[in-house]
DNA sequence: GCTCGGCATGTGCACGGTCACAATTGTGAA
DNA sequence: TTCACAATTGTGACCGTGCACATGCCGAGC
């Protein structure tokens, strides 16, 4: 049987259905799996579509559906969190048949935020996945009087809502462990405050320092990076009325172990240091660092199905067991020398 | 006026004319900056179209014009290199007027390779950009017959073609710098070698070593994980019969410093390490990493300036001059203490 | 006055799918 | 056989935009 090609562009659903002797609404029945196709025909469609090399156009399909599948990323390219919760969004969204698209921050001011948020909706992104200050882009959301449902890595739909993550429970544990080592002059390296997590790390910092009944410092305001980390431990060193730092992610810690060896102290008898997060590299930081470890995969899927829960109207997703990050000890922490 | 609102859907271009009073082919015009039409009919148009908060449809744009203006972004999700040359692409892209659609690979077996490669052919991209093994992608994109333009992070258009980035002389300058230390026993931890720029970084190390007329040690072959480093440098680290370590990105150097220690080495007095890339916290490694840096950000933006002239047709860059990555000389490296 | 050409704008259709609805076929019971 | 009804397939319109082409307008040159 000879094939009359299509000349230049793609096959589309008509030609499969010249070649395969039905209609184009057939073809387009084998394609979205429709039960009352007989075996026969959708096999033959099946096999023109293989001999065609046949593709479903994407455009004309949001087109006539009136939906994109496409999610939106919204990153700050800061050197937050590992790469492995942006990986780990994309392949749940993947799985659920959407399309990820990402606009990356170059600034985290409110205009760039916009200029992203712009970028997003020209591309008729059904919902948008947030990591980058949640606070700031709320608003830009509402300055843009935009309506699209969004989720923050680390918090669900809006901002009242409970926590999919528990960041406070985390940061209680980080807290506790330091304390538990014997440590009562504590400070806390936390990060912006308009991110939703680094607020929430602050508060578990803050609540478990409170219950156990040790005198709080001042948490200093960090911008995520190692520089900064660096740059407040020399800050911080000159007075050393301190045993032990928590910080608010682990490239913080970084920086910080960095100021505290150019001082001089030895770790981790001079000084305990817990990150947060568990990058790939943590445990191989010297010392290796304390830290507290997220399920990144299992929180980007948690993210998009709570986006896509959203995104389907109605049923509010059961939040279930909040994921509960997990304390690994290593060996940058130490009872105090006294 | 009273505006006759469109009922449910978003408005569209005809919504916007029939406001204007004008014809849908005006409105399109002034989206598209069509040359020819009088100041006063566009800022009308304009003006409704700020009313309406009308944003044009993508889908429907992508579907007229046969052209869906997005790039696809092929990544192994492995931990190399720093996230901002991922940033850079997509800035590039975003600048260009494209966007930017991210496939990440679970696993890099060729199986998961074609996966990706199915899904980005989805969504109709014009064109790939590869930041994973080259050379098993190149397969899988034959196996599929697909004819994409591609172009891969630090390498042009098809394999035989000269890299925009020199990784060679990145890699030459980096083992130089332990040549003329005084190192003459040098291992080098080579990136997988299907990965392009893991390549051209061994053959910089071997053509180095084999014009200062040192003697070579087969390169160990590694995966870009800070834990293969670690692994290797506690197996290397058995027989000392070497003074210096030139790794192919940060990450494994971090590693191997890592197993350093653990064996009671001082660094850098008994082993001087080289990474590449100079990942933001590599400064803050301990000791600082000497390592290279390359300008991630030139990089995306040449990156996508070489997609988008493929894309274009004819034309094949001018590929002026290639980056030259820079060695940052910290704390890592010394002279061997004999 | 008339033709010509360039500017500004309008008309109708194509793009490649999906949807609503109609038409046809097949099946079993009356 | 005939009819009701389900299963399967076909028809035509429509989604929002851009393109090719047609049209009307206006001033220049004869």
């Amino acid at each position: 049987m000879t094939l009359d090609l299509p000349k230049g562009r793609a096959p589309s659903i008509r030609d499969v259905a010249r070649l395969a002797g039905v209609s184009h609404q057939t073809v387009s029945r084998v394609l979205n799996d429709h039960p009352s196709i007989r075996d026969s025909t959708k096999a033959k469609v099946l096999q023109v579509m293989d001999d065609l090399q046949y593709r479903p156009n994407r455009a004309a399909r949001a087109l006539s559906r009136g939906r994109s599948r496409t999610i939106g990323l919204l990153s700050a390219e800061s050197a937050y969190g590992p790469a492995s919760s942006i990986a780990a969004i994309q392949d749940a969204a993947q799985e659920a048949g959407y399309y990820v698209n990402t606009a990356n921050l170059t600034s985290v001011d409110t205009e760039s935020i916009e200029a992203a948020l712009e970028h997003l909706m020209y591309q008729s992104v059904e919902g948008i996945v947030v990591i980058a200050p949640q606070v700031r882009v709320f608003d830009a959301l509402e300055q843009l009087a935009i309506d699209v449902p969004f989720v923050t890595l680390q918090s669900t739909g809006r901002l009242d809502n409970s926590l999919s993550v528990d960041q406070m429970t985390g940061a209680r544990r980080a807290t506790r462990h330091l304390i538990d080592l014997g440590h009562r002059s504590i400070y806390h390296l936390a990060g912006p405050q308009d991110w939703i997590e680094a607020e929430a790390r602050m508060r578990g910092f803050l609540d478990e320092m409170w219950e156990m009944d040790v005198p709080t410092m001042a948490p200093i305001l960090g911008d995520w990076t190692a520089d900064f980390g660096y740059r407040a431990g020399r800050e911080l060193l000159r007075r050393r009325d301190f045993t032990a730092v928590f910080a608010s992610n682990d490239q913080m810690a970084l920086g910080f172990m960095h100021a505290c060896r150019e001082a001089g102290l030895e770790l981790p008898r001079d000084m305990s240091i817990v990150g947060y997060d568990d990058i790939p590299e943590a445990a191989h930081f010297w010392p290796p660092l304390t830290t507290v470890r997220q399920d990144f995969a299992e929180l980007g899927r948690r993210c998009i199905a709570l986006l896509l829960s959203n995104l389907s109207g109605g049923v509010p997703m059961d939040r279930s067991d909040p994921i509960i990050p997990e304390l690994i000890v290593r060996g940058s922490t130490a009872p105090p020398a006294f």
